[in-house]
DNA sequence: ACCACGGTTTTTTTT
DNA sequence: AAACCGTGGT
């Protein structure tokens, strides 16, 4: 097949808006090919672009096709990219990160490596539980070996490819090492009885699987006759050996990325995978952009001055035909709240100007999330709208995990983990001497806790616990059957379990008692998590329609009922975050790390606390390697910026309970003068400028703290907030209702909570109870 | 079994 | 500063 045989109209479609070097990438055929380019320069485009001529032009089969991202976010939008050039065929292209593909490959064959296929994927509040226990077996002491610690040696040996065998070899006599080992094999033991993985195994397995099972080996290596990856320098071994086995047997692989940008060793990525390529696939074709589509001259030259500091790196020489535009903006700060009201009122300046600028123009990035705090506190007192990224997932929060938990039980009652995680919240009165004796008799009598729940009554060393463990095993097995007896939507089902289990009364009577502030959140998230489920629900649907023309396989993923659906929504749950479902149109500031800023653009950046001791991290500055990892961070928060660039510094700042003063980092040094405009100080040493000189530049004093927007208040919200459908709710003070359970009552409070209303009512005979409204059955009483 | 208290420890970065 | 852990009283 070639081109010529293709209509002229077609190709130069899909050459449009490319420059020759893209061009050629995109018209590569057969053989490795490395796109090695600097920021901006166009890489994903190249894929995406790619990935549609290897269908049109060169006739290659949509599923014989699989491209990687490294978010799930990233996928979506290569996804909607690719399916704009090529229309819907796109459907049967394998797009997604590592984790989710091989995911796809695993719940077809995990049997064959010894899980059940519908194993679970647990995280890593699970295994540090499962790491803790393994060293309560051990009787190691956990001071001597941190949880932390340890795991994450197993986590790095698993990326590596370094099985327990493999590591107890290396590992020999050495004290340490040679214990990990023995919670390592431990650890491996627990997940598989339990029918789980982690995220690390679900490389591990799936690399696994392909080496012991020829017959799935090849089923792929022939499936995919063309295999792409983005982001390659920051792939580890494990990854690597995917990408080589997958590869193999039709050798078309193309890898793009940027060696300047490899900024997740911490992470087991590992930067040789991309500078060795050329070594590794003979007869390799290299490619190299150099023009930077993205930033500004200014920006552009002052990353490439700072960046061209570091060793052993591939040089490129990135230009742009813009502009210089303006100068970066380096702002000396005295403290955190000043840096972070120049930030708001620097946003606040240009989007109420006629810049035409808007929030989402805006993003602030930092090396440590706790760098947050105090400028999201700065945006709130300006009523500007913004929303933070990174932290703790929202499918990590306490509440979510536990209804999660539930979910799973229902769906898989032998799941240990989830079972101990739910056991008594909320209360049941079942302790730890309880819970001791139901692992014990489980392991004893090989079943799972969950059985020895059901027949809690024929094991006497229960005693008088045993009702209580019966109790827990209906209420499971009551949800169950909610779940088979149909007529319920995802979110419907989730709403009635977050009652039925009682976590929702338990958080009432928390917030009743003013024991915990936050228990209004969790109610909140909780709600949240239903507005969740209806978008799932919805994308399920989309897919599931009769005229998408999925492949029978694909198909055979797509839920066919609620069952289906809700262990489709806890894988998801596991595998991404609130960035990979970010609506690109909400109006708002984002704040994020600038690990989780990789690959993504914005008009206007803030980098902030660019403090030697913070950025560099005072950790890395002992060692070369860390400390040009440090640099590479910098290089790539850096060329995030299309047109304006600010970076700021305090001399003073309060970080984990203690104010330290701070020099500025030399990342910042590294910038040549002319590309910077300077205010509140020097970028050089400590000359402490008399502060009177710029104040003006810069605002007062705190500001009286201006009445929180709803706008602000709205965008606080971590997750995405899809319209609520409309609470059917209207109880108000002094009403008369009628509970079933309680009789006739008087309302005493309502207070509205995500889209419903957590009601106070005092019940004649029963005394003052709370509840929400929408799940109380309360019918009110004509008056 | 649960809770309150006090002392200790934590802090990179995340698919 | 905040989250976490273990302890001892109820
Ligand atoms: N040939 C081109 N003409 C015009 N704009 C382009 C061209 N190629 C890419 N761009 C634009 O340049 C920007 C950067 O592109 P892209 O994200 O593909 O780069 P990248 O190399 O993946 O960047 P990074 O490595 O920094 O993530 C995008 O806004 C893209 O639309």
């Amino acid at each position: 097949m070639t081109e010529g045989n293709n209509d002229k109209k077609v190709t130069d479609r899909l050459l449009h808006g490319l420059n020759p070097q893209q061009a050629e990438a995109v018209r590569h055929d057969q053989g490795p090919l490395l796109i090695l380019a600097g920021a901006g320069s166009g890489k994903t485009r190249v894929i995406t672009h790619r990935v549609a001529w290897l269908v049109r032009v060169l006739d290659v089969r949509p599923s014989a096709i699989l491209a990687i991202t490294f978010t799930n976010k990233a996928a979506s939008e290569m996804k909607s990219r690719i399916e704009d050039l090529i229309g819907s065929v796109s459907q049967y292209m394998w797009i997604g990160t590592f984790h989710a593909m091989m995911m796809r490959i695993l719940r077809r064959y995990a049997d064959r490596i010894g899980y059940d296929r519908s194993f679970a994927i647990i995280d890593s509040d699970d295994q540090q539980k499962v790491v803790k226990s393994c060293l309560a077996d051990l009787n190691l002491d956990e001071k001597t070996f941190a949880v932390k610690a340890v795991h994450g040696q197993i986590s790095a040996a698993k990326n590596a490819l370094i099985d327990v065998g493999a590591y107890e070899r290396q590992a020999g006599s050495d004290f340490f090492r040679s214990r990990v080992a023995q919670v390592y094999r431990c650890y491996q033991a627990k997940l598989k009885k339990n029918n789980s993985m982690d995220f690390d195994d679900i490389l591990v397995e799936a690399v696994r699987l392909l080496e012991s099972q020829p017959d799935v080996l090849a089923e792929y290596q022939e499936r995919f006759q063309y295999v792409l990856v983005d982001e390659y320098q920051d792939t580890n071994h494990a990854q690597y050996r995917l990408v080589r086995l997958l590869s193999e047997r039709h050798g078309n692989l193309c890898v793009v990325g940027d060696d300047d940008q490899s900024i997740y060793s911490f992470r087991g990525a590992n930067i040789q995978n991309i500078l060795d390529f050329e070594k590794d696939f003979k007869r390799c074709k290299v490619i190299k952009l150099e023009q930077n589509y993205r930033s500004t001259g200014n920006v552009l030259k002052a990353a490439n001055a700072v960046i061209r500091h570091n060793q052993g790196r591939k040089k490129k020489s990135l230009w742009t035909q813009s502009d210089d535009g303006e100068k970066i903006t380096f702002l000396r700060a005295e403290d955190q709240n000043e840096e972070g009201r120049y930030i708001a009122r620097e946003i606040e300046r240009q989007v109420s100007r006629l810049s035409r600028k808007t929030y989402r123009d805006f993003a602030v990035l930092y090396r440590l999330n706790a760098l947050s705090r105090s400028v999201e506190q700065a945006l709130r007192e300006q009523g500007i709208p913004y929303r933070i990224y990174g932290g703790t997932r929202f499918y990590d929060r306490k509440e979510i995990k536990d209804i999660l938990a539930y979910l799973r039980l229902v769906v898989m009652p032998d799941d240990n983990l989830s079972l101990e995680r739910v056991i008594n919240v909320p209360r049941r009165g079942i302790g730890s001497a309880t819970t001791d004796m139901l692992a014990a008799l489980a392991e004893r009598d090989g079943v799972s806790q969950m059985a020895v729940c059901q027949n809690a009554a024929r094991y006497p060393e229960l005693q008088r616990a045993a009702s209580r463990l019966t109790a827990f095993a209906s209420l499971i097995s009551q949800l169950g059957a909610g779940l088979d007896s149909g007529g319920k939507t995802l979110d419907q089902y989730l709403d009635w379990m977050e009652n039925e289990t009682g976590l929702i009364q338990e958080l009432l009577d928390q917030q009743q008692r003013i024991v915990s502030g936050d228990a209004l959140d969790r109610i909140e998230n909780l709600k949240e998590l239903l507005s969740d489920a209806v978008e799932f629900e919805n994308q399920v649907q989309r897919l599931a329609a009769p005229d998408e023309t999925l492949p029978p396989e694909e198909r055979a993923l797509v839920p066919a009922n609620l069952r289906e659906t809700v262990r489709a929504f806890l894988e998801r749950a596991a595998l991404y975050t609130e960035m990979d479902q970010d609506k690109d149109q909400d109006d708002v500031v984002r704040l994020l790390t600038i690990h989780s800023a990789k690959g993504l653009e914005f008009d206007t950046v803030f980098i902030v606390g660019a403090e030697e001791g913070l950025f560099p991290g005072y950790r890395s500055m002992g060692s070369q390697i860390e400390f040009e990892e440090e640099r590479r961070l910098a290089y790539v928060a850096m060329t995030r910026a299309r047109r304006k660039l600010h970076i700021t510094a305090t001399r003073s700042r309060l970080l984990f309970g203690q104010t330290q003063r701070y020099v500025v980092s030399p990342f910042v040094r590294e910038i040549p003068d002319e590309h910077v405009d300077e205010i509140g100080g020097s970028r050089e040493g400590e000359r402490s400028m008399p502060w009177s000189e710029t104040s003006q530049s810069l605002p007062g004093r705190p500001p009286i703290p201006a009445a929180r927007s709803p706008l602000a208040d709205a965008a606080a919200y971590m997750a995405p907030k899809p319209a609520q459908k409309a609470a059917s709710v209207h109880f108000s003070v002094g009403d008369k209702v009628e509970h079933p359970k309680f009789g006739i009552g008087r309302i005493l409070m309502a207070e509205p909570v995500a889209g419903d209303a957590i009601l106070q009512v005092e019940f004649k005979g029963v005394g003052t109870k709370r509840m929400l409204a929408k799940m109380a059955g309360l019918t009110r009483l004509g008056g």
